[in-house]
DNA sequence: TTAAAAATAATAATGATTCTTATTTTTGAT
DNA sequence: ATCAAAAATAAGAATCATTATTATTTTTAA
């Protein structure tokens, strides 16, 4: 039972903002780039049509970084890069993973595969994540399955 | 200038609850699992002994479902499928993604590899984005790179 | 033109997470 | 063991993204 929909300028403005960037941009930021546009617009009303053009498969979901989810307009197959130090989402052309082995019978959703990790302008190198702690010894080794 | 810790039974709980369990739980799923055995313990504590355990790196961060963020006791790299509809973590045996060409000066966090998709348990198959709408044919259409 | 359905603004509510503060534990040195 | 400084904690307030509610405005089909 497909919900009919009615047309709407603020539904058009925000898919049109989020397929203006390659950003890949949270509601906040759809939120600011519509507003001067429609001034009487509000917050909730681009929360809502984020969601019901999501239904529609007119918007991905990226991914979420710093507690906000992120989107995407192009929802053709392609991965994702997400950079944890500054928050950008690059997008990344590559196979599928389909052939991993321990992924049988688990339909992955191909727009949505996320690389997590540092990007280049932000330095791109290995955390170093050995230090000395006093009275933690006990609680470090022993790592993986028992 | 790395932080001194104090030794903490509740630290050791929270932690030993992490690695107890292949679930890849959050927050909640370790409060209550800690709880019985040290009633006094509060849902602060168990989230500032998760913030502590990651900074040592005896905890990973595996990705956000529900809005909830989920945790792995297994630090050793590897990758996860996360099924978006019961919300189930597994781990991915396979190769890490290094070779893609679009990746290069991306540093992957090999712990932070996440596939989405529906696990074989709820079905496994793609969904069906393709509806009719009435009023809404001006949105679709021309997706990917303009 | 009109009435039902859909969309909206404003605002309240929710829920995960973080912060604050007064109190309790841990620890190293005595 | 004693003591004081540093670290950890409980309780609860605060934050912040997101969702729900409700009265009002738009859209649409007849």
């Amino acid at each position: 039972m497909s919900t009919a929909r009615n047309y709407s300028k603020k539904r058009e403005a925000v898919l049109a903002a989020v397929r203006s960037t390659k950003c890949h941009p949270g509601a906040r930021w759809i939120y600011e780039q519509v507003k001067p546009k429609l001034p009487d617009i509000s917050l909730g009303t681009v929360y809502r049509n984020i969601k019901v053009c999501r239904e529609e498969g007119l918007l991905a979901s990226v991914g979420v970084v710093n507690n906000e989810e992120r989107f995407d307009g192009i929802v053709e197959p392609h991965q994702h890069a997400i950079c944890t130090k500054c928050g950008s989402i690059m997008d990344v052309e590559g196979v599928a993973p389909s052939g991993q082995p321990s992924l049988s019978g688990f339909a992955v959703d191909n727009r949505r595969t996320v690389f997590y990790g540092i990007c280049a302008k932000c330095g791109g190198q290995e955390k170093n994540w050995l230090k000395k702690f006093k009275g933690f010894g006990h609680l470090a080794g022993r790592f993986g399955k028992n």
